[in-house]
DNA sequence: GTAGCTGCAAACCGTTTGCACGTGA
DNA sequence: TCACGTGCAAACGGTTTGCAGCTAC
């Protein structure tokens, strides 16, 4: 039988690489894709794999503890920074630039009048040149 | 020796594939994926190859004929609609609707003074249930 | 005539998965 | 104890690419 509300994950052990990919997401503000986390993590857990990344990954974001973007590249990235805000890419040296919007919230209620849908998830992404691309023209 | 301005492709010719996708995409509003376009031109051209989509694809995104967009989804989607607009995608049955946003002009200014970058893109997201698939709870 | 295009098939690459072993609670 | 997690390697799937022949201009 189901659970009653959607397909919650049981417990969930805390092992040595869910805790060091843990610590090192929560300690970097530069929202790294899986492979840099891999590299990174291997430092202090050298028989790391990167499936284990990818499995640890995808059940912190469904705990929420991390959040998973599409940047708009061809790799994900990944966030513990789980409240919600926008991003900024620059095309040149992929440099990412977190965007607190407040009037979100205006703009979804806003699209759910006016298109009758259920907004659940609303992402916003500037995509251009930062100030350190831009100077190096 | 280089062209002056960037890598501008020099002239292509109208084929009967390059034309045939032209028209495909111009005939919907469904943004298709290239598996969907591959589907619907080989009907009028049997011995057509995924490889000539993408490559008709990338050449028409290039000269600003189509769009590629990533709605987040695990593959791309393309419009032959160029004019700036939005998209609200249902995370159940994949339609998507285009929405216009009349001030999102405004939204680019701001960010643009507020973090010293040239904003060149700019791409709003919905994300959640359509109409018809709350009704069908 | 020839640069650009095509069909075909293989390669690419980020991500997922099967499996046998390991380990946290 | 044993269900969950791990390392390893192979599989997956959307997209790209090498190549030999074709074709728009």
């Amino acid at each position: 039988m189901d659970t009653k509300i959607g397909s919650i994950k049981p417990s969930s052990r805390m092992t040595n690489q869910r805790l060091e990919i843990i610590s090192y997401l929560q300690s970097t503000t530069e929202h790294p894709t899986a492979e840099k986390i891999y590299y990174e993590v291997r430092k202090k857990l050298p028989k790391l794999s990167l499936g284990t990344v990818y499995r640890n990954l995808e059940i912190l974001a469904e705990k929420g503890i991390v959040v998973k973007l599409d940047l708009g590249e061809d790799r994900d990235r990944y966030d513990a920074d789980t409240k919600l805000h926008h991003h900024f890419i620059c095309r040149q040296c992929r440099r990412i630039i977190d965007i607190i919007m407040p009037d979100v919230e205006q703009l979804k209620d806003r699209i759910e009048g006016q298109l009758n849908v259920r907004v659940e998830k609303t992402q916003i992404l500037f995509n251009g040149l930062c100030e350190y691309c831009q100077k190096l023209k």
